[in-house]
RNA sequence: GGAAGGGUGGCAGAGCGGUUGAAUGCACCGGUCUUGAAAACCGGCGAUGGGUAAUUCCAUCCGUGGGUUCAAAUCCCACCCCUUCCGCCA
């Protein structure tokens, strides 16, 4: 969430940042444009209400040494009758105003940072690097592949659980735990993340933190009956491991690894990515998490997506990199970049990853906060990207793999997790 | 699910309804002492919001939310979480 105080400082800057994201977002009826009415009004009660709470409080005190003394002090106990009454119709109606503002304060958006580019639609992303050389030749697409080899099974999916689920059997599931195994590896032993394990479920309280809840909830599965949501990123568990902490400024930056299975109810997607597993209501993915000094956010972006990305060129995958539009960064994000992973059956690439920095906007909003030597608690900065999502990466590497015999090549690095095989055949 | 106990500052741990934002110890920071370090001694050391030019002042916070009272860490109610025992179970 954004800082109650710049809220006032910096009113204009922030509404012209908030702005670069649509003009919905600052327009009539929007949280933004209620906020600041919310924030007087709040205040204005709280002082009234804070200077009957000090009169209260100096006349208690005054009771209290007569009542020691023995003396007699009614008059000031009919007095105060009146006055506590006072304080809490005021403090009813404070409490009132204080949610009100809360709630409008968590539907605002990250104001952008200054270098994201300016964009209506994601056709405006713009492209920051390529890597590889895509294969252009005739490739079927993942799900003939699959299928045809044994290994995915969409029919089965569907019979379990419904659309959008699926079974993978032999090598593909083979192939799925070696990704994961993989890229833990990678980024525990390489790239120096501490691997973490965390719970599938989140509270309320913790989908709040890192910006899923309020505005998102269509997007998530409840529990029913419970307080509990299924997890749609690692994002979240991991992130929230700080929530209400106050870090030292030596134990910064803390960075995290995690594989967590995924869970999204992709309401308003219908009709795309209907084939395959592209676009799945679970999947597994592989997180990576920075809670980092508010200065280092941005070069702390460069570098997090920079050990996404080993993951690809390990795997030997073309992708590219984009930076995401005005138009297209996520609600909680101040910039993003997606990796966009060949898919040889559509020529074209597609997301495998995305990338984010959130400034303090969830240190803020979770209570994640750190110390510097001799100040105050601040905010920390928090970061994430998939690293990478494994469903999507094992489409890529069926794909990319594929050869005309209907077999797939194995990327090198991934045989010793698939007990040296080279290549899927069909049994 | 049943029973019992418990949630207080970074940690441990006190706290007859009234000058308690909270004893004490540890940790931490500064100082004295020391060639240096340790020990000892002295001092400091929570968060949030608000007011002021400022030393500073006001309010709130003892798991969460209500209630009683002039006044609540302290009394009452509900809920959450933790520990132990029993039951069930991968």
């Amino acid at each position: 969430m954004i800082d109650r105080q710049a809220l006032r400082r910096d009113f204009e800057a922030m509404q012209a940042a908030l702005a670069r994201r649509g003009e919905a977002v600052v327009g009539d009826g929007s949280a933004w444009a209620r906020l600041r009415e919310l924030d007087d009004r709040q205040r204005q009660l709280k002082n009234e209400s804070e200077a009957l709470q000090a009169e209260r409080n100096r006349v208690s005190k005054l009771i209290g040494m007569k009542k020691g003394k023995g003396e007699d002090a009614s008059e000031e106990l009919h007095a105060m009758g009146e006055v506590s009454s006072r304080v809490k119709e005021l403090d009813a109606l404070t409490r009132e105003a204080e949610a009100l503002f809360a709630a409008a304060l968590l539907e605002v958006p990250n104001p952008l940072h200054e270098t994201v580019p300016d964009g209506a639609s994601e056709d405006d992303n713009v492209e920051i690097r390529r890597w590889g050389a895509p294969r252009t030749d005739e490739v079927p697409a993942h799900w003939d592949i699959g299928t045809d080899l044994g290994i995915l099974d969409f029919d089965a999916g569907a019979m379990l659980a419904g659309s959008r689920f699926t079974v993978m059997k032999g090598a593909a599931a083979r192939l799925e735990r070696a990704l994961m195994q993989f890229m833990l590896d990678l980024h525990a032993d390489k790239h120096g993340y501490e691997e973490v394990w965390v719970p599938a479920m989140a509270n309320r309280k913790t989908m709040t933190g890192t910006g899923q809840l309020p505005k998102f909830a269509e997007d998530l599965y409840k529990i029913e009956g419970e307080e509990l949501f299924l997890i749609p990123t690692a994002e979240v568990p991991v992130t929230n491991l700080y929530q209400d902490k106050i870090l030292d400024v030596a134990e910064l930056p803390k960075r995290h690894c995690a594989y967590t299975p995924c869970f999204r109810s992709e309401a308003g997607s219908a009709g795309r990515d209907v084939r395959g597993i592209i676009r799945q209501h679970q999947f597994d993915k592989v997180e990576l998490v920075h809670i980092t000094h508010p200065d280092r956010a941005l070069s702390d972006l460069e570098e997090l997506t920079a050990h996404a990305e080993a993951v690809l060129q390990a795997l030997e995958l073309p992708y590219r990199v984009v930076a995401l539009c005005a138009a297209d960064v996520g609600f909680s994000s101040q910039k993003t970049y997606d990796i966009e992973v060949w898919l040889p059956s559509q020529r074209c690439y597609r997301e495998i990853s995305s990338c984010s920095s959130f400034g303090q906007f969830q240190g803020r909003r979770a209570g994640i906060r750190f110390r510097e030597e001799g100040g105050k608690p601040q905010p920390a900065a928090t970061l994430n990207g998939s690293g990478l999502a494994i469903g999507r990466c094992l489409v890529a590497v069926l794909e990319n793999g594929w050869q005309s015999d209907g077999s797939v090549v194995i990327p090198a690095v991934l045989r010793p997790y698939m007990g040296g095989m080279e290549r899927i055949v069909a049994k």
